[in-house]
DNA sequence: CCCCAAGTATACCGATCTGTATAGTGGACA
DNA sequence: TGTCCACTATACAGATCGGTATACTTGGGG
């Protein structure tokens, strides 16, 4: 299984398991996509993919972790191109990062609440993966607010994650437009009353 | 298959199947439950569940269907209640109710954005539900706000709809407790800032 | 009394599922 | 030159998938 801190080894073919994998569960669904199809849209023996991978639940692992990666990634490096920004400012630049992201990579919502969808037992591996981000986020967003010097950081960054991820949600499902400007807004309206401490 | 307006005649065991399907369907997603399944959990030959439903796809269907008439009656008699309402606390109550029913029914999100995530295509029947529930949702915070005389109504019934929708995923995967509270919190503070007109 | 709707019981269909087995190929590196 | 290593090709196993077929039972209403 090739293991390192429980992820794979990426040669050159498990790269493109994990890329096709990824395509094709964030379009149709974990359970709706076989290994046998992963394997031909990779270019790829299933030989090799369980040779790499040993499992299709280690796929998904991959997957999700994988994507977690990039996204975090991303973030970063938007979050770096503010010059000497004031806090508040990097609050509101989380949401239009997420903007940007969403409307490249995200048009079915966010990947781990509808991996989340499929999976019932939290002994599953890609659970851990599932809820290390969200808490990520939760403390991304705490330590933004903190810095911002808001009263009670801790309620208010519950506040923006319940605008994020309404905004994930309605972007996914397309219920109106531009769901990330209206949380914006909200973010902003929400950090401009807050009182200082 | 014996449809009525498109949805299904329900026998003693028909209602048996669907009871059964919610509960799988929920708890393990539409794809990982087998209509074998169903069926046995059910107490019914697959005989009866195909004279019945015609299809799986079918009893998807009224899984969504029959889930977003439950909770619309439990949300009607929620907000009948409340004597003589200020419009205000109505949007209130419907986050009351909402925390209520995810206690009791919904431990894993919304029923709906899980179902979502695991449809590709468009043209599937199940589709048009998850759509219909969530413009209603958007619509009925729309119309609770104009009668409370905000002065841009969709803007802020779309603020409440990011909060809510951002609560039901906060309360499924368990990111912090009583995401309901917190999202109550905010509508109130936003509802309390908004301009009369 | 007889019919019909709703149901049971059971067996089957072809397809697809995750996962394994066997045998062989081509390149990098020591 | 020889040995790993990543990989291809193909075949198969056992289970489960959605869906169908045949034959029978039961209870209530004209």
């Amino acid at each position: 299984m090739e293991l390192t801190g429980g992820r794979v080894r990426m040669t050159p073919g498990a790269r493109r398991v994990v890329e096709a994998a990824e395509r094709l569960f964030y379009a149709h669904g974990i359970h709706a996509v076989g290994v046998d199809l992963i394997a031909a849209e990779a270019g790829v023996t299933k030989k090799t993919l369980y040779d790499r991978f040993g499992s299709k639940e280690q796929i998904v692992v991959e997957y999700l972790a994988g994507r977690d990666e990039r996204w975090r990634a991303f973030l970063a490096e938007r979050l770096e191109r503010l010059e000497r920004p004031a806090a508040e400012a990097r609050v509101l630049a989380v949401f239009d990062a997420s903007r940007e992201w969403s409307g490249e990579f995200g048009a079915k919502g966010c990947a781990m609440v509808n991996a989340h969808a499929e999976i019932s037992d939290p002994g599953h591996p890609a659970y851990a993966v599932i809820a290390a981000q969200k808490t990520w986020m939760l403390e991304l967003f705490t330590g933004l607010v903190r810095e911002a010097g808001a009263e009670d950081a801790d309620s208010t960054a519950r506040a923006l994650m319940l605008l994020h991820e309404g905004a994930l949600v309605a972007h996914g499902l397309g219920m109106f437009p531009d769901p990330f400007a209206a949380a914006r807004d909200q973010a902003r309206a929400l950090l401009g009353g807050v009182r200082r401490s």
